[in-house]
DNA sequence: TTGATATACGGAACACCGTTCCGTATATTT
DNA sequence: AAATATACGGAACGGTGTTCCGTATATCAA
């Protein structure tokens, strides 16, 4: 890679990356290269589809969440283990406005680039709900695909602006359909 | 209303109605005046937004629903009217593809042309809460909103395409949080 | 029936979008 | 310094929602 080459690329990755929080996963491919005072065709060089450049901005990140499981999966009580993890997806989508499609279309299509970061979510959540159903503090009658759906109805609804205030105590209704203690 | 006017309207609406249910509520205005071999212009004469455009279509469905919920709230036991009308909202929005962005976005704002119809099914869906809540069925900690946002959630899951057959089973998860008895 | 007028129509135009393509410029190598 | 490989910028394409206005037509009055 020419040493202009990689500078643009770094460039590209940061600004995106403020782009991403600030104004949200749809901000348009030309804000970006414009943020990062670069031509558009520069940009679709180094990331030749929008969820190209998304991977590149979240991998690492999905990467840290998917440690988290492990972690939790070796200390903490088993249902608390995964309700805490549960609220840092979250957290996490909701800091990160509008990658939920893109995830959405992702997890079921092997072809995309965002493809296997979200399955690596997926396994990491379902590792945490085997644990807790082991050991019967989760409903044994719900499998890693269907708690990934339930994260992702959840991150929807606090996606929507209004429906902040409520969002903690529908995480709450929801949370105790899945685990069995409250 | 001039009579050209009035059968560009009607013609319109069926257009725009058939549109609905085989592209999707994100169909392009434009693709809406080509089927109706129709300048744009005249669409947007006649609907001066997309929202009011869906209004237009919407409307009478949702009051069809809100009634559902009247006679519901008059015949069959609490909780199994409940049920029976959440999945009616569901089938229908599922029917509708799309809608649910736009329903959302109206029901928080009072200028939409989609409000009013948005907020008429929230009310019928807390009342028949209430009336399950009051019998015991349903647990007390619940508004209207809440649970329309509960209903959102579903209906979106319901909108990805891959998680159509995990919908009925996240269905009965999150109905069994909401009522007492399974 | 003809003429006036109010109303509606069609579609070009504007500003945006994601993406592609290619002539030009620059970094690297010889 | 010349040759070459690589990267850059931005015009261009086909799409979007929406606005605007010159033209056509329905309606009403004479």
């Amino acid at each position: 890679m020419r040493a202009d080459a990689k500078k643009n690329y770094d460039h590209l990755l940061s600004i995106a990356q403020k782009a991403l929080l600030e104004q949200g996963a749809d901000v348009s491919m030309r804000d970006i290269a414009r943020q990062a005072d670069v031509g558009v065709g520069t940009l679709y060089r180094h990331f030749p589809t929008r969820e190209a450049l998304l991977d590149a901005l979240l991998r690492s990140s999905f990467d840290d969440l998917a440690g988290k499981a492990n972690e939790l999966n070796g200390a903490a009580e088993t249902d608390k283990a995964l309700l805490v993890w549960l609220e840092e997806v979250i957290a996490f989508t909701h800091a990160h406005r509008g990658i939920l499609e893109p995830m959405m279309s992702a997890i079921e299509d092997p072809a995309s680039a965002l493809h296997e970061s979200c399955v690596r979510l997926k396994t990491a959540g379902a590792s945490l709900l085997r644990r807790a159903q082991a050991d019967g503090t989760a409903r044994p009658d719900l499998d890693g695909a269907e708690l990934f759906d339930l994260i992702a109805a959840l991150a929807w609804l606090r996606e929507q602006p209004a429906h902040a205030q409520r969002a903690a105590r529908l995480f709450n209704v929801v949370a105790g359909a899945v685990l069995k203690a409250p």
